[in-house]
DNA sequence: TCCTTTGTTGGACAGTCTGTCCAGGAACTG
DNA sequence: CAGTTCCTGGACAGACTGTCCAACAAAGGA
């Protein structure tokens, strides 16, 4: 490839990552990018058709990364997925807050996020059968995850991934077990 | 209230919640809502300050009714949020979907959940210790069931709010107890 | 009912951002 | 060095935003 080509794609996916941990996605013009990025606001559309093009060609990198150095450290249970896809986000911290972050406009969901954080906060300071199928399961994984992944990255990583994963799997493990000791 | 601000503005929230649905938030211009309210253009922003506002009035609104409706039925354990939250859900079944659904524009996330979803199926055809925070565990739980919620008002809330909750136990109570029998 | 208050409306406005096009100049490749 | 490919600024029409105003309509109390 070009080296041209080369220097000004990553250019354009470094602007695009440094604004919206500042300004959020959509509160992000194609004009910035290429003013932080110095590159023309013509050539910018020579090789993306707009602003969503550029992130999505940046989560198909993050994509590949993610499933190559995952190919490398095979476990084959459930939850294996846990620590090699922490340590990936630490590698790439500012991709991932960028683009899982909490901050701007990605999720509208925040707010109801947060009114049902207040409850369950609230709940935890007190308290079986089988109809699940394998989407809900999922679902209830992948969600639980993120959430816990977003949390991590939001306070800045501090903790490492290893413990993360522990309090991921124990989580997992049972979480009114968890939370009976507490008191009831 | 007088009449004609009770109406436009009930007029402009449903207008919104509709193309939502439909073209997504982002996608939705003042322009189209205020046509579909049939509603002035110059009174939209008699009302609103922006898009956003709307956006915000109508959140809160709906947090004001659950929480309202929690409020009747009191259940002082964990996981008590579950049931009333997914019946207060399916009352409102647009609103929820319109705010909280994976369609479109509202998760910048859809994508990394895509892929981690891709491994987490992957693994399940296969697999203690202390070291959690409150706070994590809010996060965990709060992910696990907005996805859940999520994934079943996309298809339509088809399951009934009691089968959900059920499923929701099953699942904290121990996602990986519930997938030994499997196979492993 | 009448009168005052309050809402609604279309139109006009400047400003911002978008996506497209082009022609001159720069950088790369062989 | 030559030919190809890329970068660039500038200009363009079009869409949307947020503000303002003057005319009109509806509300609700006296």
């Amino acid at each position: 490839m070009d080296r041209r080509v080369a220097r000004t794609r990553s250019a354009l996916h470094a602007a695009l990552i440094e604004l919206m941990l500042t300004r959020g996605y959509d509160g992000t013009t194609v004009e910035e990018i290429c003013r932080v990025a110095k590159v023309g606001r013509s050539t910018f559309y020579t090789h993306y058709a707009d602003k969503d093009a550029l992130k999505r060609d940046g989560l198909a990198s993050i994509g590949r990364s993610l499933r190559q150095s995952r190919h490398e450290t095979v476990r084959d249970d459930a939850l294996g997925f846990v620590l090699p896809m922490l340590r990936h986000a630490r590698e790439h911290v500012d991709h991932y807050r960028a683009l899982a972050g909490g901050h701007g406009g990605s999720m509208a969901l925040a707010s109801i996020r947060e009114i049902l954080a207040g409850i369950v906060r609230q709940e935890m300071r007190s308290s079986r059968r089988r109809t699940v199928s394998a989407d809900v399961a999922v679902n209830y994984l992948v969600g639980a995850f993120m959430a816990v992944l977003t949390w991590w990255l939001d306070r800045g990583a501090i903790e490492s991934p290893e413990q993360m994963a522990d309090a991921f799997r124990d989580l997992s493990a049972g979480y009114a077990a968890m939370h009976r000791p507490t008191r009831n």
